[in-house]
DNA sequence: TATGAATGAGCATTCATTCAT
DNA sequence: AATGAATGAATGCTCATTCAT
């Protein structure tokens, strides 16, 4: 019997230095033959996992969704504005793990249009986002039922806003500076800061 | 009589053919090829005004982020908080001009990471529209001196916020919501819209 | 105790897949994997059996050739020129099986010149039945020892000769065409068909 | 301006580079790489005159047929005879060019069914030479109108059975015997040498 | 100035082959 | 006996770049 692998893994292994790749050197850098080597295999193990780029890309960019998603969910005992506070300030680029994948989005959203598939995904994760956002501004008491969604898009403008220039200035916009922008706003937006530590740097 | 050309025209028309393309299909779709032929000329013609494809793209980006600056000077007889109003609004990607330029800004982020001069490039430009907006900021009142950095910061991740879920979502920010929530943040954070038309869509 | 398996039996198998493969999709589509598929196997299993693909293709050329030799030697109780005139008018690809054959013959031919042993076994199987028909002619009364020789060439032409312009163009050349020529020539050389059913088109 | 370069005269330059390759070594030894090394030029050079090597392959059968054809037009003022012997004998692999074409006649042919632009190329070439062939038949007064395509189809399975039998086994089948053969089979089908030389083995 | 022929390195991908299980 | 994971060389092809004209 051969050696039983499981795929699943191996994939997330591969995608995941598809990942640092494309956060470190760009998505340009994004090579079979470096993925390959950034996940320590051959270029033919990568192509046995993916039956071609599109689908290594597809797939390193839907893992890296599911991995800023996952970063809210185990939060699920605290208060809903716990949870909404650290859904959206988990969303900032405060550290290396966070700015990674955050560069993975915004090299996807260039790719985006030239791929329907990783269109959809984009699309889709933020609609998510954007859903339970507002179901918790709901639960918090911060907005009805009818002005939810709206209310969620300012709050993930918020996030999105001060990430981007973030991104696009790292040095003018240290996690310190983030963190205070971001509470000074979501302040004037009546959104005050639960009594909880915020997210680690890590 | 030698045919005389104007270099720095036949550049910017290259560029922006460039532009198109990113925003069109990609920065994978930029070949020199796909430039030379979305402009008009062969790729020798295209090698002829750029030395390299390195060259090229950077001069996009510049002239991409020279036509979105270029949105905002035209207004240099309004009031400050007219002027201030009008650039941060007109940063929304609310026609497709305004969206095609935001892709080419986007597409860039993701290129800074391997290109320092469009790390430069885009990171200055970002300080310029900054210090920008705090002088405005002061001008109408809305900050002190010591206050407007801090406060540009803010208004700008605003606008920045919708342009991102609008760049991700088109179908769901569709220019009357971009430009709701816009107003509605603003007011939120003390700026009330000033009697002017907006910008329009063209 | 461990499963007995018949390796040769399982060889065959192996190569009548390649066959049909070759027949199918041509020689390019025979790979290791597909010959697996439609064997019903996996490429290890393939591999187990030959050494590499050379033995592959070899044996499957090799089988071809035996199957095609099998279809003439179950009338041993005929007379010479019943025999012969079977064993010339079942080298036409009259149904879906001699065609197949023919195909891989053709392939085989293309490939002989570059490997040594299928060249070998193209020649040897073509020497074996001029030598099998020269025998026939000189049993059936049609030519002397001394003209055996040069009458088989004729003849095994004649059966050639029609089956590859059946094999160019199957439209203008269907079964009953390629019979009634073939009668027709064999006629025109003096040789008349005994009053034996021809073989099956199956 | 640039170097003007006759294209098809480039185009057919590579595609004889691959029709000896094809001869020489089989068609599995038919790489861009080889086809440019054979033809004098880099890989780049070949993709520049052929999209594909699909396209590469369908020139190289196109022109091999055209070559062939070629061999029996330069005959026009021979009588009908004469031009019908020229043209069957002709069609004989007697000389390393007519061998070499004969070749990738065969390996195309095993291409054929995966490639439908080959198969037509085949069918066509076979189809106007019959008619040729069935033309001069009528003009020589060897058959009527309604006998033409079936002797037509009589005296190339002539030459073609011979040529296969030459391909299969070169040794046994020397100019002299192909010619021999060829003259008594064309002499039992009622056909009798012109008086002329034949075509000379180059 | 502008062309497009030509280059050759680099890419994604395919594939025969090996081998631990 | 049979599997399928893993390899890495080779392939078709793309592309930025060079350069003679």
């Amino acid at each position: 019997m051969p050696k039983i692998v499981d795929i699943e893994q191996r994939r997330a292994e591969i995608a995941d230095a598809a990942a640092r790749l494309i956060a470190r050197s760009g998505l340009d850098a994004v090579t079979m033959r470096e993925v390959a080597a950034e996940a320590g295999w051959t270029t033919g193990a990568v192509t046995h996992y993916f039956a071609d780029k599109r689908e290594l890309l597809l797939k390193t960019f839907q893992a890296s969704l599911a991995h800023r998603r996952s970063l809210r969910t185990d939060r699920a005992d605290a208060t809903p504005l716990e949870q909404l506070w650290a859904s959206l300030e988990g969303a900032l680029p405060l550290d290396a793990d966070r700015r990674r994948h955050w560069m993975v989005t915004v090299a996807c959203c260039s790719q985006a249009v030239a791929d329907d598939s990783i269109a959809d995904a984009q699309r889709d994760a933020y609609r998510e986002f954007a859903g339970y956002v507002a179901e918790l501004c709901v639960a918090a008491g911060l907005a009805s039922e009818s002005e939810a969604e709206s209310r969620a898009g300012q709050l993930i403008a918020v996030a999105d806003g001060i990430a981007i220039q973030a991104l696009f200035d790292d040095r003018k916009w240290p996690p310190a500076r983030q963190r205070r922008v971001f509470e000074d706003m979501l302040t004037s937006h009546g959104v005050r800061r639960p009594n909880v530590p915020p997210p680690g740097d890590r």
